[in-house]
DNA sequence: CCGCTCATTTGAGTTTTTCTCAATGATCGG
DNA sequence: CCGATCATTGAGAAAAACTCAAATGAGCGG
């Protein structure tokens, strides 16, 4: 059954190497696929020439037909799952965690739903407009569906060379005499993580703010002092050895959500899109 | 792709434990495909009902489609591959070798090929009436096929019980003073083992015959004396330590063949059976 | 009304399949 | 004759599917 798709797309292009680009596959997956069907039909489907491959009459017959079934199935598929909606989703999401755990995921995305167009937008804080959004905190609206999505734990984390110049770090209250660095974007992180400390820590702390989050993650990587982050955003960093978490045991546990209104459910296209999103971002 | 015939079982039978029992699988699995599909398309395609499951109407539109196509399918590829010949195929093999190699396989070759018929014969020499035969040595003849199929080296079992209170049998000339246990259908096996030693050895030991092959690992198993036999077939036997094999280093090194008419590899039935049976019995 | 049983689902872990990567063989164009 | 291209193969890695065991949730007979 597997095998069937790419035995149409090497006869089609007879081309084992035009059928992988196809299928977005090694050359040498399809042409074990291929020997697969083969060897469950018992019998050859193309005549192995030397740098290319011809039909046998068998397996030209037996092309045709399946050429035909698998489009009609294609169809069939499609008019149940396209079912009407052919603008692109517009789904909302914070900067970093866009970048970070969607875009990687992104071409599991078209590869599974070829037909999929999504247009991702950052800073939107109103739903008008928007098919979903992906967000820390906020409660449920009315109508709408909230669902957690993966943690956004919040932690203070900073180079080990920092670490190793820096004054002390044995409590919270030591920050104060550090280099706090923050985004425009996120600047209350620091006083949700503080917490009751923040009046003090930020009366005496020294601050480097930048324009764009991302940005003051770089300056952490570069020993320029302490930023606050969504730990699983750094896991990279932190397993290079390029950035450590501070106070581990006082990590703020937080989660992304992802919210659409209930109606979307109905789109056949946004249940794809969302269950792809759950399984590209769990972890 | 995988998941469409499972969704086209089930919805046949509205039960994924019927369905399970169609197709050789566990009901946890059968219900795990479906959600596969369920995710993939983005929509239901059963109500889950609490004992039981009911279509939703676009599951029972998309089954209806499904179950043309793949009925379609099913004959296409029978067309290709049935090409005639529904009279089973009559393949002879040695009795212990089909016992114990062949028959514990055999589910999957029509679990694979459901209108396969087999028909297994045995002590048959003649190739004359037979699709194919597997034996032990014996050359190619002109016109005929013979691929060496698996390993039936020769050597002597006993039990270890047996071991523990017979006399010593430090090297081969011993067996001289061993209780030596034979079938009638392969006497030939003492002789090719022991070689040029046969004589010698069988002037003075002692010997008990059994009429028809099997009976005399038994025998070996109930500590009565020493068998000869092919050592891949007493593999388990040896595994779970009721056998042992004497003379490691003396193994006569055989293997079965499978040979059978050029012109039948036209049939693809029969290229089918061919392909399951080295892979079957491949170690 | 309660414990039983049946059918489905789910969680964990294993097995099987499929895929990638790298290397090989073999032609074709230059 | 050489480098490039295409198909195949072997080995190991990754992903998918499967099994087993257990949980859930209802109907049903006692």
């Amino acid at each position: 059954m597997t095998s069937l798709p790419v035995f149409e797309a090497v006869g089609r292009h007879l081309s084992v190497a035009r059928a992988a680009e196809e299928l977005h596959l090694t050359a040498g997956a399809v042409s074990r696929q291929v020997q697969n069907l083969e060897a469950f039909l018992g019998l050859s489907l193309f005549e192995r020439g030397h740098r290319r491959i011809v039909f046998t009459p068998a397996g030209e017959a037996y092309w045709a037909k399946i050429h035909t079934l698998l489009s009609e199935l294609r169809d069939v598929t499609r008019a149940l799952s396209a079912d009407a909606d052919d603008r692109p989703l517009v789904i909302s999401a914070p900067r970093m965690f866009l970048q970070i755990r969607v875009m990687p995921a992104l071409g599991s995305l078209y590869r599974r739903h070829p037909g999929m167009v999504v247009r991702f937008v950052t800073g939107q804080p109103e739903l008008e407009g928007l098919d979903g959004a992906i967000f820390v905190g906020a409660g449920p609206r009315r109508g709408f569906v909230t669902e957690p999505l993966a943690p956004a734990n919040l932690s203070p984390v900073c180079s080990p060379s920092y670490l190793a110049v820096a004054p002390p770090l044995a409590n919270r209250h030591d920050l104060a005499r550090h280099t706090l660095l923050r985004s425009a974007e996120y600047t209350r992180n620091w006083e949700r993580w503080l917490g009751p400390d923040a009046a003090e820590v930020f009366a005496r702390a020294r601050f480097i703010d930048f324009e764009s989050s991302g940005l003051e993650l770089t300056a952490a990587e570069e020993g320029l002092g302490v930023a606050i982050v969504r730990l699983r955003l750094v896991k990279d960093q932190i397993d290079a050895g390029r950035l450590v978490a501070l106070f581990p045991e006082h990590v703020v546990h937080e989660h992304y959500s992802f919210t659409f209104a209930e109606s979307k459910l109905r789109s056949p296209r946004f249940r794809q899109f969302r269950n792809w999103l759950r399984e590209a971002v769990a972890s």
